[in-house]
DNA sequence: ACGTAAGGATCGTTGAACAATTCGACAAGG
DNA sequence: CCTTGTCGAATTGTTCAACGATCCTTACGT
């Protein structure tokens, strides 16, 4: 009996962890998504003004429903809201850069440090994978993507849902400079072999290795970054 | 002639630094910054539902106008928007404190690690002053106000506009759990004393120390916290 | 105890309207 | 030629009223 009663309550712990997927979304998240998706694939360019009249009417939503929507992706510095004269793509300075690198330090090398369970590893070392089977395909489109899903496995190791939400975000705005920049490949290229070098260190169990290498590794590429974005 | 040029170059050149205060705020923003205020301070207690039609009508704006609003602190984690049932106060799960106390070990610690700048830690002095004087008063309120600033100001250390956001977010939310509780002073007191010992071997450049010595504080901190958050 | 039906309350979304603000154009003046 | 004042079109900010959709409660019947 008491067996059965505590399987039940096994199902229905499990149960809970789709109760995120249970809650719907109201059009103004479903819009913000499509913004979302459309601003990061660089389909809306940075500093492009977006009309609330003409993408209402092209997304058959009301001004009032797509304004809630231009709230939410403001909040997530996606867009820039300026009063009385509309919202427009966010354009990042050098300063944002650098601040973004700076909270990548903090939040990366945290999680290098940290103490690495065996199985933790298994998504981040998947995205290397992939990255290394996108780059000998050439496809550096892929190798960004596989690049980011690295890094935002490595934040993930630290075990907090807010932290992991903080680099989706960051990594989000990361993209608007991506698109900015002409050669994806320089880009990308360099850091797969650096991935894998650390994945390496990180599986040893080398912590104080792996976090001064992940720290030369992001000093390269925001050196890297704002010389492009400048170049650009 | 050159000399009048540049310093009229100069003074616009200053201007440009107001520039931010420029942008007043809307409608929207200053409702979310009342109902902020009220949520931090307890008026607002967690697990109240906040009407659409009374709240609109008691502040005098229309319910698109406070909808904006919401979506700005449902971001903010503050509100809890659940989808046609409406907007209630959040009420933070134990997960939740831990999680609030796993992203803060990053924060800190980070930024007791890094380099320390003489001149930085002057905010960060001041604050505990504050405690210490507000708790030889007796004043465990402003104790608690003044230990949030010294944290806030630990995070400042880091240098990132980002991060400092993403601490002010975390207090606040935070701040939704003290209101649970009964007792203010077991909550507060006991970390005036740390708070100055902390400072002390920051001072002295002994990073590694304080290091250590911030992460015993923060599990001593969480603990206390998740133990009063039960009993409430 | 359980499923269901009805009703009221509240939210979600729309469309229209008007005020407030911005921006560009253009004329007047030094 | 450059600066300044003014006007008008275009767009945003905000309100309002309305209606359908959804949830919660209550009552009812099995």
């Amino acid at each position: 009996m008491d067996d059965f009663l505590s399987s039940v309550d096994n199902a229905l712990a499990d149960l809970e962890h789709d109760r995120s997927r249970l809650g719907r979304s109201s059009t103004a998240e479903r819009v913000a998504d499509i913004l979302r998706e459309r601003i990061i694939e660089g389909f809306f360019r940075p500093g492009q003004r977006l009309s609330e009249e003409a993408i209402a009417e092209a997304l058959g939503v009301s001004r009032n429903t797509l304004r809630e929507s231009f709230r939410l992706l403001g909040h997530e510095r996606l867009l820039d809201h300026r009063l009385n004269r509309g919202v427009f793509v966010r354009v990042l300075s050098a300063e944002d850069v650098a601040d973004l690198y700076r909270v990548r330090r903090v939040l990366e090398l945290a999680a290098v440090r940290g103490r690495l369970a065996g199985t933790a590893l298994a998504v981040t070392k998947e995205a290397v994978a992939d990255a290394e089977r996108a780059a000998s395909a050439g496809d550096w489109q892929g190798v960004g993507t596989a690049n980011i899903r690295f890094h935002q496995a490595l934040v993930g190791l630290n075990g907090s849902a807010r932290l992991d939400e903080a680099m989706r975000q960051l990594l989000a705005e990361l993209r608007l400079v991506f698109h900015v920049i002409k050669e994806p490949r320089v880009l990308h290229e360099p850091f797969v072999a650096r991935n894998r070098r650390l994945l390496e260190l990180m599986e040893a169990g080398r912590a104080d290795e792996a976090a001064a290498y992940l720290a030369a590794y992001l000093d390269d590429a925001e050196r890297l970054l704002v010389q492009a974005h400048r170049a650009g």
